[in-house]
DNA sequence: CCGGATCGATACCCGGACGGTATCGCTGTT
DNA sequence: AACAGCGATACCGTCCGGGTATCGATCCGG
């Protein structure tokens, strides 16, 4: 199977659109049915149900979608390291690390410091994105290696090491009456009069129905908070993020989060083995130290 | 870029050797010596050094070839599993379960009857193979679904579930002074005069270098050890397979094995997460059993 | 030091695959 | 019933991938 066909495959199963598709690939619509009809003959199964009004999945058909993104990703990944592993004639190429902007900085400025005092430390590039989109830079060979906060991230198909745990703290307006507690739980701030949670994005872009505000990165989360439109539930290393128009109380039955530090498992680069020894290392001091 | 190119470029890069490559992918030397060129000026590096008498991989050479192998078995397990998807038209296709020959019969053959009676199920086909393999099997999508053994197989990149943990016994010709000892340690059974540990093969087929007999198996590896070739450390749930030419002991600092069940990342298939659900309530169950 | 062997690169040719235009046939709509 | 939307089909040109022949460089035996 050539990832050309498979480009055409998953343009049309995710238009369910022949035209459309083509549109978007930038072909026009009478190779693209023929490249499908070779490809379903080619498998020996039907992809695609198609009336002559409309075009629908077929359980093959569903189970290549998944399948065939899966391995586009990994396709574009190689050529993306490799592109960077060229870059620089020493062998040497630059990680990119991969984060969330809310993420504490403090962790990461130490690692990135105890990293370049190493011997044979390379160039380390900081990519910070709103959540769910490291995983996707890191399946997609956008990054080497990335700081996840378990369990809102997932670390489906990649070596993590635990680098620390925290607890979560609830954060409300300055002057919400809840402030003064010296802790909640999280029955007291589900369903606040006026202080929805708020809705992050799935990874394909759109947001579950529900009520709450939209939010795409921390900033506009306790941008709504202040504003008193939302409260939020955070990492207590948010804290030193926080104005004074914002409180921050704990919430003892909140899960716990974890960051780890997460690498494709193919990666055979000497430099990620590097920082996520030089950063395991430091979870050994920073545990002793709290 | 497009498959026909990684594999091509895979093959050089294996073969080191661009006649020999040829050859393996049945074409001619010269159209694999452009498609190669031609792959490195799209990428804008060089893959491969090349004198007139030795072809070396470069630093990019190297991580393409590491991430081409896994986007080409990404690649294979879409075309595998689609293929499979279309079998049964019902949209309930077979699922195929790997696991060593060696694994423990009970676990497995409770599993697969405790799956069978569930609402929904479907057949499972049961793929026995030797150590190192199941990973292949599940990552080119041969397989749905694994039984590993933490830490003999790596679950790099895989979901998994833990199901149970068993210690290890030492197996040991009947006749062996050991084999009236209560129970080991490691210590004392390294490097025992004529009985060394066997070396398994390498996931490319090789074997490490060192003293033991080569095996592939756990059969061969009884035979050796009934020989009084060898002395294996295995999972006590290997003694329901000793004759009593065998002995087994206890070995109280030998790592714990852990058996998993592990599927791909990407699994949409019901009947995966059916089965899981199955196993980890088998689990359950089991846990208070012991 | 020379001639042959080995190996990758180059030159050139051919066939097929891929993409484009025009058109058909089916279906749901007004 | 006429029309519009959509996928399939027919047909054609071009470019790309593969084949054969050959070159140029390097290593090796005598």
């Amino acid at each position: 199977m050539e990832t050309r066909e498979l480009r055409y495959f998953v343009a049309v199963a995710e238009e369910l659109h022949f035209g459309r598709a083509a549109q978007r690939l930038g072909i026009t619509q009478p190779p693209l049915s023929r490249a499908i009809q070779q490809l379903e003959r080619r498998l020996g199964t039907a992809l695609l149900d198609r009336t002559s009004r409309t075009v629908t999945l077929t359980g093959a058909g569903a189970v290549l979608l998944a399948e065939g993104r899966a391995a586009l990703g990994a396709v574009d990944a190689a050529e993306r390291r490799t592109r960077r592993a060229g870059l620089s004639p020493s062998g040497a190429p630059g990680l990119v690390l991969v984060t969330k902007a809310s993420a504490s900085r403090e962790l990461l400025a130490e690692l990135l410091d105890a990293y370049a005092a190493e011997p044979g430390a390379v160039p380390v590039d900081v990519i910070l994105c709103g959540p769910s989109e490291q995983e996707r830079h890191l399946r997609e060979g956008r990054a080497d290696v990335a700081l996840l906060h378990v369990p809102f991230d997932s670390t489906d198909g990649f070596h993590t090491e635990e680098l620390g745990a925290e607890s979560q703290v609830v954060v409300l307006p300055a002057g919400h009456p809840l402030s003064a507690r010296a802790h909640v739980r999280m029955a007291d701030i589900t369903g606040l009069p006026g202080l929805p949670l708020p809705r992050w994005p799935d990874p394909d872009g759109t947001y579950p129905p529900g009520p709450g505000p939209e939010v795409r990165d921390h900033a506009q989360l306790l941008q709504l908070v202040a504003l008193g439109r939302a409260c939020a539930v955070s990492p207590e290393s948010c804290r030193a993020q926080l104005h004074d128009d914002l409180a921050a109380v704990p919430v003892l039955d909140a899960p716990t989060v974890t960051t780890v530090i997460a690498w494709p498992p193919h990666s055979r680069l000497v430099a990620v083995a590097d920082l996520v020894r030089t950063a395991t290392r430091l979870r050994g001091v920073g545990h002793e130290r709290r």
